[in-house]
DNA sequence: TGGCCGCCTTGACCCAGATCAATTCAATCC
DNA sequence: GGATTGAATTGATCTGGGTCAAGGCGGCCA
């Protein structure tokens, strides 16, 4: 590759880097130390970016997609971990210890992701322990995630969860103003993310469309009274 | 407290720390600035240690007892994340961010534990990134237990994961020589670690006795033959 | 324009396991 | 000993949601 091309490359790479969580507001010099560790990889839709057991190269993040990492058991099925999608960072937990990936990451759109080194990366960790506290923060993140998740599966049905996520996704919970949200992959996809399946996720759609807490066109659902729907998800929650 | 007290205290604190996975191998001076961050607590059978966001103090060592790591809902449930026992730590997650707790805690027996104290910690581990390695490994170690948990609890029956659990007790999987398991909590304490109820444990554990696989007799449980049961249990995950 | 392919939706059915209720068992205390 | 209390068992019933099957409804290409 020809110099000028490197150094766009890089300046592209730092800029990524700069503007994910994990990174923000680290010294350029950091930043371009990570820099010289990136490898790039392209996945198309379906592609996967690794398996459970594989040996880990180090962790990602997502330049520009969706990233879907599940379990999947003998029988084939399928348990969605975490859909990760631009900005975010995963698998970091494989960078302390020498075990492989604990789960399989997929695509679900055309991706493009960010592969840190794991060596060079913890050669930095050990120069930066201000990086290692990022790590850190970042991890407990990833287990309070799994943790949320955790509870959400066993403890709550399906509506609550769905509730839950349409919720999440309004700007103010509390105004009855419709709020439009376009899903970014299909809806079985977000089914396996609610740990259902499609059919299951359409009829709950359906019941809510009867109370008219939201209307759906394709895969644009809008919530028509925000309150409304938070007072739903309150009352099932409250007992 | 008097000089010598101090010193017997500190001599038990090194040994204690030395021997749980997570200092092993540490460098003496490192153990002794841990020791200066330590203090102790003493928890009753059904105490609680800390509570679903209350401010972080530092992690946990579990030095004698078992602490159940675990979420309430709303109404009132409890799904069990983790029950740590002697040697392990718990609650790093909150060293690294300012939010709090992100689950409750409370000693299923009578317990110690030692807080590590967390703004010496975060100072220590400035100074010695190979700690913050370490910190990295644990809660790697956390996490895994976490997905298992999810792929135990959303795919798998009751069936299947009594009989890992039972299983994974009997120190030969192989042979066909009964084991004896005492229990250390009530039955429904168990039940709910499987993520179910006494009612069906309790059904389950009276099928296992049907087929012969186990005999049980207050909290004692025999697995009579563990290949069988090892049998049964590869027959359900293998589809 | 029509046919095809992937979704989504809806209906019918079924099952694991939760819940409710009624005993039974076991440990502890008068 | 009997009485009390909480755990464990067992039976009966209910239900959320998964599975199977059969249409709709687009979108897209020739």
């Amino acid at each position: 590759m020809s110099q000028p091309m490197t150094d766009l490359r890089n300046a592209v790479l730092t800029n990524t880097l700069r503007s994910c969580q994990l990174f923000v507001g680290l010294p350029p010099a950091d930043i371009a130390a990570i820099v010289a560790l990136v490898v790039t990889k392209t996945l198309e839709k379906d592609g996967y970016l690794f398996h459970e057991g594989d040996v880990s190269g180090g962790f990602y993040i997502v330049q520009k997609g969706a990233i879907n990492v599940h379990r999947v058991n003998a029988a084939g099925k399928e348990q969605v971990i975490h859909v990760f999608r631009t900005g975010e960072s995963f698998a970091e937990a494989t960078l302390a210890t020498e075990r492989g990936y604990p789960a399989d990451a997929r695509a679900t759109e055309d991706s493009q992701v960010l592969l840190i080194q794991k060596a060079g990366f913890i050669a930095l960790l050990r120069k930066q322990p201000e990086l290692a506290l990022r790590m850190l923060g970042a991890m407990s993140g990833h287990l309070r995630v799994l943790v949320g998740q955790l509870e959400d599966l066993t403890m709550k049905d399906v509506e609550t969860r769905l509730a839950n996520w349409l919720v999440k996704r309004c700007p103010d919970g509390a105004s009855a103003k419709p709020v439009v949200i376009e899903l970014k992959g299909t809806k079985r996809v977000l089914a396996a993310e609610l740990g259902t399946v499609g059919e299951t996720f359409s009829r709950t759609l359906a019941r809510f469309r009867e109370l008219e807490l939201v209307s759906v066109k394709g895969r644009r659902i809008t919530v028509l009274d925000p309150a409304r729907l938070r007072a739903l998800l309150k009352k099932n929650l409250g007992e």
